[in-house]
DNA sequence: AGCCGTCTGTGACTTAGTCACATTCTCGTG
DNA sequence: CACGAGAATGTGACTAAGTCACAGACGGCT
């Protein structure tokens, strides 16, 4: 690495240059690729995991129908306590995580976390932070869930996955578990876009011919 | 108080006796009526809380149609992360806490929380303990919207709302309220389950008649 | 060209949520 | 005690979403 990764962290810049010793010196970096899981319902982790590049999808699977739903994803400078929450106390999670790219991260092991929870006021804030955010994240997910239409999540999910040519890679199914739904029932709401000429339909890829639109649904009420 | 609340937390009576004492000058009991509400969309908290006595009722409310759903419970010797989460990051919540029972509270002002979190490995272990513990339950209320059947979930919540009696003490609407659906649909639900022999309907009052079958009827795949 | 596995389409059906009411109960007040 | 207001519950008709059991259709590979 040219560049020291606790540099990334600007919680971690003012720490003093012993506590950023300790922790670097600790912390071991790992890469993952593409498709890794990265934690599993039943598999207790043992790192608290620091994600500096890529994206992992937690999401959850369920025990009956095999259906799944993405809870949030944590992205490069974000911390996964799915782990730590695991690290922290006898919860069993049903969620797994799963590298969506390439994943770089930080792995530090459970005793040098506890060190620096307790030593550093930056680590906590980050700690913190990113625990708020993932209660934010999943009771945004409630929220949907319990109380948009589906068609209106859709929309929002597309316009959320499109890429920087307004199409989205993904399969029926693959939108499904986004969402929490069905695939035939994804399928038939796609099918509707279409018919209004918002969308556009390829095996494996949506392309968004109206983004507007799809963002006045999204925001409907 | 006949004895000091910070005795009723096992993580907090093996801190040195300075820091048990900065702890509970600092801090302040609340007494708080039934039905209050303890925090609010849009309403920052100011305090870390602590529950003494009583329950706390944390729930979920629609912007659109107005409906709600509950996330979870804050029991005595619990905290309550909804204030601490937005105390330490400045993420909005769309949920209110409201005091089920009457509730005898800890209220720790934000900067002797955050002494507490660095002096007191206990303290953290307290407060990371409940994030898990919230985290967990959010995840089980997606679970459970997301992938089980609507009779299933009443069934069980009747099971764990009954008194001693054997009794539940809500109405259709409050129901309605627990599992995020909309009150006729679970007036429904009822009906079916009172004419199975299940239970025993009267206004604003459900006798489980036969907790066996619901027990059965919770477990079903 | 043919094959296989993935992806998508479809119809029939069940479950859940919505809307607009009608009815019934409870309790305090005249 | 009757009565009226509010709360709680009941109902039917309709829409939205999920389930099930298939039937194609496409794409890459040999």
């Amino acid at each position: 690495m040219t560049e020291p990764w606790i540099d990334r962290f600007p919680q971690l810049a003012a720490l003093p240059a012993e506590d950023r010793r300790l922790l670097t010196a600790r912390a071991a970096e790992v890469s993952l690729p593409a498709g890794a899981t990265i934690f599993a319902p039943g598999v207790a982790a043992e790192s608290f995991l620091l994600v500096l590049d890529g994206t992992v999808r937690v999401q959850q699977v369920s025990p009956s129908s095999g259906r799944e739903i993405v809870l949030y994803r944590v992205a490069g400078g974000e911390t996964c306590i799915m782990t730590t929450a695991c690290l922290l106390s006898d919860e069993r999670y049903a969620a797994e995580g799963i590298a969506e790219t390439e994943v770089t991260a930080v792995a530090i092991p459970k005793a040098a976390f506890e060190d620096a929870v307790a030593r550093s006021a930056g680590f906590r804030r980050l700690v913190f932070a990113d625990y708020a955010q993932r209660i934010s994240d999943l009771m945004h997910v409630v929220e949907e869930i319990a109380f948009e239409r589906l068609d209106k999540r859709l929309a929002q999910r597309l316009l959320d996955l499109a890429g920087a040519d307004g199409a989205v890679l993904a399969t029926h199914q693959d939108l499904a578990a986004e969402l929490g739904s069905a695939r035939e029932v994804v399928g038939r709401q796609l099918k509707e876009l279409e018919r209004r000429g918002w969308v556009g339909l390829a095996r494996g890829r949506i392309e968004l011919k109206e983004p507007g639109r799809l963002r006045t649904l999204a925001r409907a009420d």
